[in-house]
DNA sequence: TCAATTTCGTTCAATTTCGTTCATAAATGA
DNA sequence: TCATTTATGAACGAAATTGAACGAAATTGA
């Protein structure tokens, strides 16, 4: 698999991955080249004097900005170093054109981000997903039907949950609000019903909570652990916490514990 | 397998290659051809002067690359002005609180941006009219559900299809490509069916198109005069146009002619 | 404000790729 | 059969790309 990629293809891709996400730091653009540092400094040198992108500090944004959309602020989302970690190592687990559902919320918007050199077929209620891939022609994306939920821009109602009754998929990218021995759970209650209709239409089931997650509860509880088959943390994550999920017969990945 | 191909053959196989690949580096195009560097050099430097591929430095790309077939947004500058006073003009025909249907498009995005003070319930497969209300309150989005089309953001496919014939609006707020006396077209085949879908559950059909539209067919033909009840359009539509149009029984509003 | 860290831009050596030339093999035509 | 044309593969110097190093500039945190 050692293919070396040429300049072309290679600003090609930069540039599509900075259609999708608007910004992307030195490091994040390095992985997705697969370059040294200086080279990818060329390319985005090549690209700006284009007049595709901007460079900044650290990394470089679109030059002109996508239109007003729902799409995760990064700066109004919490974590986000533990996000990014945890959405990369979520992204592994996924093979190559495999069909998705993705949940909607932060966490698993971060995962998107980093699938789209997977060519996966998409079942999603989340808008900003959906714009995510709107210019991607590698990724095919099927939003659910439903009222959009303002802010959030979740796809909700009746419509929503009928959507994911009748598809089937892969593997489903779960996010939640809290989870302990007694289950998963999540805050908005509107969301519960499509979120199990999510879970009963995948194969393989992963949860993607951060440190902050474990332990609580909230609301509504969305399912017990005995239904889901993978959880994708951080290294914040109390290792009692991870005994207990592994003991309930639960795979967990913890993102940025090196193994190569 | 291990024939002579002839040039001809082997180039024909490259072409069909990097139409697929967009691009492809020495290396992946020499196992493609299975001929030498030299060989293959030449084969690149044939293509190229045919004008079908551009060379790179390390492979070749596609000279023009795939994927962007219409970006809607280009072509829409040349009429911004009279798509902007047919788009307020439609917009005051709508009532507080009722509840429409939009159609994607240009021209009915420009309407949407009009309509968020009539507090409207809005129906539509278009991820750029929902993008537009993402921070409103005051209008509840019900989006179609279906296939994200690349680039324009349009949902389609079964599920948007069938959202709209099980719902019913006040009014649909229709685009089109081209009307004659024969009917109203649009180009883009895949959305005849959810258009049709949404002129089914409207009780009130209004059609926004710019004088440019008038006298044009294109692929596909969407409905007849008599099934639409008003159409929008600008000064510079012809008056015989006009005449026709209201002869067929259409009530005609002309963008920009009151003088306020 | 200052110190520590990160990022930037430049230079330089190493590698890869390009274009040209040359020799050989196959195909064509007389 | 032989000469001529065409296609192919290899070789080699020139040019371009790449990755690492290092001091300068900017950012961050106290």
């Amino acid at each position: 698999m050692k293919t070396v990629m040429h300049s072309e293809a290679r600003r090609a891709r930069l540039a599509a991955h900075l259609r999708l996400t608007e910004f992307a730091s030195l490091g994040e653009l390095v992985r997705e080249a697969g370059t040294s540092v200086s080279t990818l400094r060329r390319d985005l040198l090549a690209l700006e004097s284009s007049g595709l992108i901007k460079r900044t500090h650290g990394g470089a944004r679109l030059a002109v900005p996508r239109a007003e959309e729902f799409t995760f602020n990064r700066l109004s989302t919490a974590n986000v170093r533990e996000k990014e970690a945890i959405a990369a190592e979520c992204a592994k687990l996924v093979g190559t054109r495999q069909s998705l559902i993705l949940d909607s919320g932060s966490t698993v918007h971060q995962v998107a981000v980093f699938l789209e050199r997977k060519q996966p077929q998409i079942f999603t209620n989340s808008l900003p997903v959906a714009n995510l891939f709107s210019s991607s022609t590698h990724v095919e994306v099927l939003l659910s039907g439903g009222t959009v939920y303002p802010r959030l821009g979740v796809l909700v109602g009746p419509l929503a949950e009928r959507a994911f009754s009748e598809i089937h998929a892969d593997i489903a990218i779960m996010g939640g609000s809290g989870i302990c021995e007694d289950g998963i759970f999540n805050s908005h209650a509107l969301l519960i019903g499509i979120q199990r209709a999510m879970l009963a239409a995948a194969g393989k089931i992963i949860f993607c909570l951060d440190h902050t997650k474990f332990g609580r509860k909230s609301m509504s509880r969305l399912c017990g652990l005995e239904e889901i088959h993978m959880v994708v943390t951080d290294r914040a994550t109390p290792p009692a916490q991870i005994e207990m999920l592994r003991d309930a017969g639960v795979e967990v990945v913890i993102a940025g514990e090196e193994a190569p």
